[in-house]
DNA sequence: GTTGACGCTATCAAATGCGTAGCATATATC
DNA sequence: GATATATGCTACGCATTTGATAGCGTCAAC
């Protein structure tokens, strides 16, 4: 059977956001992708970006990754695919929002 | 003791994406957002929203939008603040994604 | 042949999530 | 006052997920 077989959590719809908001509603899977945007990692090298999250997670959520075809694992190790770089681009936004968002949490009222 | 004085899971650099993807990282948190996009829900409502999550989960993570000043509870039940529409303007540009992510999964090579 | 790095699995403990029941409050209806 | 309904939310016990640690099998270097 194959391993991809999950019935996708959130929702039973089967719309891409649910399918995506899912995947990347684990764990450790926005930290691996935001890890892999500026090139190829090995397991190891990831892992150790990733603050020591343990092997047994980053492989769950490799393959996950490669099987929703955001993450392929070639000679350098594993690297964002075409559609891990565009959602990529996604988490830079978000990477921008986020900085706002702190700035005026430390000043509450602007 | 602040209740939210939790040492941020995946870094501790305190660099606000990673707080933010913490933050989203976790089960339901993006699905929440997303179906107060439309506006306020009742904590019931909420819940039959996003398929019967448990109401344990559910008021862990409102509590965890609140400290985030991502929702806020008024009169009319749970609603996005300030911030958290514009973090949806990032989900809904997510969405957006998805669609075409998921079109170039049903047609492998373009 | 030993040392080191690699990807990855095994094992078991801890944290998290879930389903169900139900409490406390409020409002309305009798 | 008793009953009914809806609210937000907590308690409990079990299931799933995540986590830490150890280590296997392979490979290249030495």
């Amino acid at each position: 059977m194959s391993p991809s077989a999950k019935p996708v959590r959130g929702s039973t719809t089967g719309r891409p956001i649910m399918v995506l908001l899912d995947l990347i509603g684990q764990r450790w899977t926005l930290r691996i992708l935001w890890e892999l945007q500026p090139g190829p990692e090995t397991f190891r090298s990831l892992q150790a970006r990733c603050g020591g999250i343990s092997p047994t997670v980053l492989n769950t959520r490799l393959k996950a990754l490669r099987e929703a075809g955001l993450v392929d694992a070639g000679e350098e190790g594993y690297r964002l695919t075409e559609d891990g770089r565009t959602l990529g681009q996604q988490l830079l936004a978000l990477d921008g929002w986020a900085k706002d968002w702190a700035d005026r949490r430390r000043t509450p009222l602007a």
